[in-house]
DNA sequence: ATATGCACCTGTGTGC
DNA sequence: TGCACACAGGTGCATA
């Protein structure tokens, strides 16, 4: 479920309830994410501060003091959320933590393909290949050529390529693409200049409507507050297969590319 | 090095 | 109503 623009919204929900709380409780119901959660996951936490939240792509760093960071992962459907302390749990509800005030963060995830860990920045080994994050640090004109010199693969596998461009999924690059004017399917280092000016252009104007709207909702995500985003009444192709596009009216194709869903008009996007 | 396919896990929707 | 199957926002590993 969440990509760059649902983290982010996460992360800016999270911000002014939980930066300056120490950590006065944790309870771990469910060890077995994606990576088991550490023994000494709790220890590591109790009586810490935390003093900032960033976000690499799609990770969450919770900075605490004395330089440790909680890392967290949404995966496919973790949800981060704010409540009451006494709020009964729910299924699936692994994490709970608790703070110097009136106030538990809960992680919940379904499907448990998040990740949850604590360490510092030189301990995070899955930092390493995050690569750089195109709401906060966009490529320039001429840096699109360097990002696609010589590959053969899809432009829409390259833009999920977390190694290179950290944030963007499923949605936003069938958005982008469609914003661009370009086919998922189209070889990335055949691409023309002008073609990733408009692909450039078209990520930074997506991952900030979508930013702006709180991101996509699309079943079950919810920021930390538990409101939902909207950016799904603004989807042009995602999930839209059979249905005409918003633009010329051609149904929407749906195609399979690196596994993943695939929607692309076929008259608006060459 | 690069590209692809599948496994990981639970829930939901569809068709029989 | 039950059952089988496909599919879902992501990532890591095995395989060519």
């Amino acid at each position: 479920m969440p990509e760059l623009p649902e983290v982010e919204t996460v992360r800016r929900t999270l911000q002014p309830h939980v930066v300056g709380a120490r950590i006065t409780g944790v309870q771990v119901r469910e060890r077995r994410l994606r990576t088991p959660i550490a023994a000494d996951f709790a220890t590591r936490l109790r009586g810490a501060r935390i003093t900032a939240i960033d976000r690499r792509g799609k990770y969450l760093l919770f900075r605490l003091a004395g330089g440790g960071v909680l890392l967290v992962h949404l995966g496919m459907t973790g949800n981060l959320s704010l409540s009451p302390p006494g709020t009964p749990l729910e299924t699936h509800d692994h994490v709970v933590i608790s703070f110097d005030r009136p106030l538990v963060m809960v992680y919940n995830d379904p499907r448990r393909f998040g990740l949850m860990r604590v360490g510092n920045d030189a301990a995070l080994t899955e930092l390493a290949t995050v690569g750089r994050d195109p709401f906060t640090a966009a490529p320039a004109p001429h840096e699109w050529r360097a990002l696609v010199r010589g590959r053969k693969l899809p432009i829409k596998n390259l833009l999920m390529d977390q190694r290179l461009l950290a944030g963007v999924g499923n949605i936003y690059a069938n958005e982008m693409l469609f914003r661009a004017g370009i086919r998922p399917r189209r070889r990335a280092g055949g691409l023309r200049r002008e073609e990733l000016a408009r692909l450039g252009t078209a990520m930074a104007a997506v991952l900030a409507d979508a930013v702006e709207l709180g991101g996509s909702s699309i079943s079950d995500y919810r920021d930390a507050n538990g409101k939902p985003g909207s950016f799904q009444m603004r989807h042009a192709v995602y999930d839209r297969a059979g249905e005409p596009c918003l633009s010329c009216a051609t149904p929407i194709k749906r195609v399979v590319l690196g596994g993943r869903s695939t929607f692309y008009c076929p008259k608006c996007q060459r």
